[in-house]
This record gives C-alpha cells, sequence and structure tokens, in this order.
DNA sequence: CCGTCCTCCTGGCCGC
DNA sequence: TGCGGCCAGGAGGACG
C-alpha cells in the first residue's frame, strides 16, 4: 500500500522517463477509475499534451501538462504506475495505458482497483477534495513541533486516528503510523490531548524519522508495492512493528499485539508503548 | 467533533 | 484437492 516515501519513489523513478514526453494514446479499461471529468474528455484533454514534471503532495501525484493542466493520480491500495517499451508484453492488472512518444508505454495498473486519476486545471474549476485538504507533510517546513502539539491539544481522539487524518499530516498509512507509534513509544489507542509533552516531542521526531528511513529505503515492499521501473522497495527489513503480530518486540523481546484502531490493524508492544 | 460501520475490490491464505 | 470465508486497507459517506 503505496504511502508517502512509495509514492515518491515512484515519482522518481517515473520522472527520467516520461518528462518531455508527449502523450500521443489513451487507453481506458476501466472507465470508472477516471474520477473527473468524464471517459472522452479526460482522453481528449491529454491526448497531445507534453508532460513537463510530475511533483507529488502526501499519496497523491501530479503530472503536469504543458497547457497548464494536470493529471492527478491517486494509487490508492494496490495502484502501479509502470514504463515498459512499447508493445513489449502487457503488465498483469492493467486498467489504463498512456503511450508516450519514443517508444515507451506509460501504464496504470492495479489489482484491487480503488486507484483514481483526475484530469484538472486550466478553465476547469473542479478540485479534488482530498487533495485540496490536505495537511502538512512530514519533513516539511510546515510540519513543526509546534503545528503538531497544537493539532494534537485541539483533538480527542485516539492517535492512530489521527496520525491516519490526511487533514492533519499528509502521507502516513498505516505501516508509518504504526512505525512512528512503535519509534514514540505511544500506544495507538491512546488520546491525542492526553499525550505528555515529551511523548508529544518523541511522535515528532519519529514521524519524521520513519518517513525519511522509507524514503532512504527507496519504500516498503510489503505485498504489491514496486516503482516505475519494477523495482521492490527494501524498507520492510527495518519495520519494527507493522506485518509483525505475535512476533517479538526488536527492543525488549515481548511478543507484538495486534488490534484493531480506526478499522485498521494496529501492531504494537504492550511493555515498550504506553 | 468523534467512533463505528460500510462501501468500493480481488489475491492470498486459512481451515475444514 | 477444492471451496467458502475472511483478511488486507485509502478514502469518503452514513449514522449515532
Amino acid at each position: 500500500m503505496p504511502e508517502l516515501p512509495e509514492v515518491e519513489q515512484v515519482r522518481i523513478s517515473l520522472l527520467p522517463h516520461i518528462k518531455g514526453k508527449t502523450i500521443c494514446k489513451t487507453e481506458v479499461r476501466l472507465p470508472r477509475m477516471i474520477k473527473h471529468p468524464s471517459v472522452p474528455e479526460f482522453m481528449a484533454g491529454v491526448e497531445g499534451k507534453r508532460v513537463t514534471d510530475i511533483t507529488r503532495k502526501g499519496k497523491y501525484l501530479t503530472l503536469m501538462l504543458d497547457d497548464g493542466r494536470y493529471i492527478m493520480v491517486h494509487l490508492r491500495m494496490t495502484g502501479a504506475l509502470l514504463i515498459l517499451p512499447r508493445d513489449f508484453q502487457e503488465p498483469p492488472f492493467a486498467k489504463i495505458r498512456f503511450s508516450l512518444t519514443g517508444g515507451l508505454d506509460l501504464w496504470f495498473t492495479d489489482i484491487r482497483t480503488f486507484g483514481t486519476l483526475s484530469l484538472c486545471g486550466g478553465n476547469d474549476p473542479w478540485q479534488d477534495k482530498g487533495y485540496a485538504g490536505l495537511g502538512p507533510e512530514p519533513l516539511s517546513q510546515e510540519f513543526t513541533e509546534e503545528y503538531l502539539k497544537e493539532k494534537l491539544k485541539n483533538s480527542h481522539q485516539m492517535i492512530k486516528s489521527f496520525l491516519l487524518d490526511q487533514h492533519k499530516i499528509a502521507g502516513l498509512g498505516n505501516i508509518y503510523a504504526d512505525e512512528a507509534l512503535a519509534m514514540a513509544g505511544i500506544r495507538p489507542t491512546r488520546f491525542t490531548d492526553k499525550l505528555t509533552r515529551m511523548q508529544m516531542r518523541a511522535l515528532h521526531e519519529a514521524v519524521n524519522l520513519v518517513i525519511a528511513q522509507g524514503l532512504k529505503n527507496h519504500g516498503t515492499t510489503f505485498r504489491n508495492y514496486q516503482d516505475a521501473d519494477g523495482h521492490m522497495g527494501n524498507n520492510k527489513d527495518f519495520l519494527m512493528v507493522y506485518g509483525r503480530k505475535g512476533m517479538p518486540c526488536k527492543t525488549c523481546g515481548t511478543a507484538l499485539k495486534q488490534i484493531k484502531v480506526a478499522g485498521r490493524g494496529s501492531v504494537y508492544c504492550p511493555h515498550c508503548q504506553k
């Protein structure tokens, strides 16, 4: 499940292949993945346009086009963007194909088909609500310790729910939320306004650290995630808790517990996390 | 405002 | 071996 580090790795691996290339032809095999506008408008709007850059905020990717409009992509659970030579064997679960100048195809593949694409900008006032409401990203200038403390104090919810809320912090998903809590020594069920100043400080540092580590390791490949070149990330080996239910805590050896918080499996160490 | 439950979806895994 | 059932979860919406 691509979170900030995985989406960033997709951006980095994709950029050199498609920057400056023109989309000559599109093929939409699963229309409902086009969130906005209609499929014909989407196709007509992107064909003949040159991709000038790719940006990312949170888990959203934005392919900038040379007419000022842009394609906004969300990979959700199992979406992937793959670059393959034209008329190479097509990838499994292929849902959308962008044929580019220079003999390459950009494929959007998706097993569970939750991924979305939109065409925005120009004269079209439509905005993606999820994107518009994104909070600051970890490691950004806006994501200060003060910002986090303020938000934590002013909300009354379980910390796991808080970390998954993209309005509060953009880019964390289930993996990095659990990892940040493990590193900060905080239980997923703790209420945000009951955290000590020390815990808030530790959490701010932990969020930045787990994201930085994920970026450094080119993302976490647990099941399906791969970058535009089909490469896996190797951050899985560094995870403290995610996917390690029942296994010994890497710090104290206690068996890790799994509970459900905010509808998500949440793994933590009952000894190290208070 | 917040939690819970539900929806979208399918591969993979478990138990019988 | 085969099959039913359950699990994985990003985001958004209904409901209490």
